[in-house]
DNA sequence: CGGGCTCTTGACTCAGCTCAAGATTTGTGG
DNA sequence: CCACAAATCTTGAGCTGAGTCAAGAGCCCG
């Protein structure tokens, strides 16, 4: 989070300038915006805006008219669902680079909340979606994202549904292992941005149980824990076969 | 299944004839064809086939390269990953009127499997993405029924991470009804297309508690069993209630 | 009308939950 | 930099909802 660009260098730098903001931004090569070269992203940072969000905020509420849609430059964010009673699920955690809300959709369907500081760029619906008009291309990559989120939105059903609790840790690791590498972090020495609680509301268990199976991974030498919460995979091999119940 | 058109006649219908197939098709009207006129309705026309499938026939593989797209005319199937050890989870079924594939995609990311007989309209994956060039409102249908997919995959990760055997069970058969309401159909006598086995795969259960809950459901009188697989929702608003855990 | 399904029901087991302490980490103010 | 309160995480003990195993009841369909 050090690494995190204070407001006010953001605000100076707002987008519709010609040497525009998207060009030196850190998730330039990595989220959607990659389907637009460099003058067709001036488009782009014409209409976007940054913003921060303190660990915890709220940034778009469940069931909300869609208004704006955002990037996340930096941070960790968690999409979820309640019912009635308080418990919740977590259908998604999201990272830098990746894309918060539904094209061509007039609700939100989960609550989206930061789980660390987190900064975003955001544009507005009209002008979004006006933008894919011209731009066919973005249209399509946009189009595949909204897919992988279906595709990851299968895999977590199966895991929901099928798998034990051990399974279910394991797979939780390699998919942040996985992302990591996707983000050009070391996928060895992974960071657990979210206490044990969201883990628990994202595989469907426990706090208990989520402390229980990690504890037995470390005693196993699958895991190490270190400082500040990362994560270190001894054995990416084992943590493979444990995860699909081998 | 009575009302299954014979292959023979819509092999005589075959589409590309100026007055198609499409125009006098069952499910024209809530797919996503709706969104081209009678006239755009040609193209489209000219680019589709039909095909039935038996109970039990798989219609694509999973991971298999996608090289059709199709659309579900009659019939009732089911989409479903895999554990290497033979647990399924099934991740949604699909009804008359629904897609099936992901538009600008590699592979197929789940089994699609017909439930009962089913009969389909297929659609070349080049020919209709070529066709979606040049409809940008068709691209903005597809794109919403992407969307919609992916609200009902969320709704069905907190069914499956937080709810109850029981509170599983009412969800099911409500959406059942709404799906049923949806196409038309009676949403208090809904067909269970589906057998238990089937049911257990999609709520993350065995097969035996599911018959428990659907027996005690009986025994409270909130349902009636029927013949032909029929179920009666006698009473609606408890049903709305347990699904929800009140 | 009989063989092979699927579905139901019962008895028992167990993975993961609940409840309850402690231990560790984090944040805060002096 | 330390003390100490609050929050989070870990661990233990016992419980329970759903799973497993097993037997019997319906129900197609030839």
């Amino acid at each position: 989070m050090s690494e995190v660009i204070p407001l006010k260098i953001l605000d100076s730098a707002r987008c519709g300038a010609k040497d525009s903001f998207c060009n030196q931004c850190k998730v330039r090569k990595r989220s959607f915006c990659s389907a637009l070269d460099d003058v067709e992203i001036g488009e782009l940072s014409a209409i976007s805006s940054q913003k921060t969000y303190h660990a915890g905020e709220t940034i778009f509420e469940e069931a909300a008219k869609i208004s704006r849609f955002a990037n996340i430059i930096e941070g960790t964010v968690k999409l979820s669902k309640l019912l009635p009673d308080g418990r919740q699920q977590i259908t998604g955690f999201l990272f830098p680079g990746d894309f918060v809300g539904k094209i061509y959709s007039e609700n939100h369907t989960t609550f989206v909340e930061a789980v660390t500081k987190t900064q975003i760029c955001t544009f507005a619906q009209g002008s979004l979606e006006n933008l894919l008009e011209r731009h066919p291309h973005l249209t399509r990559r946009l189009f595949g994202l909204s897919n992988q989120s279906l595709e990851r939105a299968e895999e977590w059903m199966l895991l929901l549904g099928r798998k034990t609790a051990r399974e279910k840790i394991g797979s939780f690791l390699l998919l942040l292992s996985q992302r990591a590498s996707e983000r050009g972090d070391d996928p060895d020495n992974i960071h657990l941005a979210m206490g044990r609680a969201d883990i628990a509301d994202y595989l469907g268990l426990t706090i208990e149980t989520v402390s229980r199976q990690i504890s037995k991974l470390k005693t196993e030498q699958v895991i190490r824990l270190g400082a500040g919460n990362i994560v270190h995979l001894n054995d990416r091999e084992a943590l493979q076969e444990l995860a699909e119940g081998a």
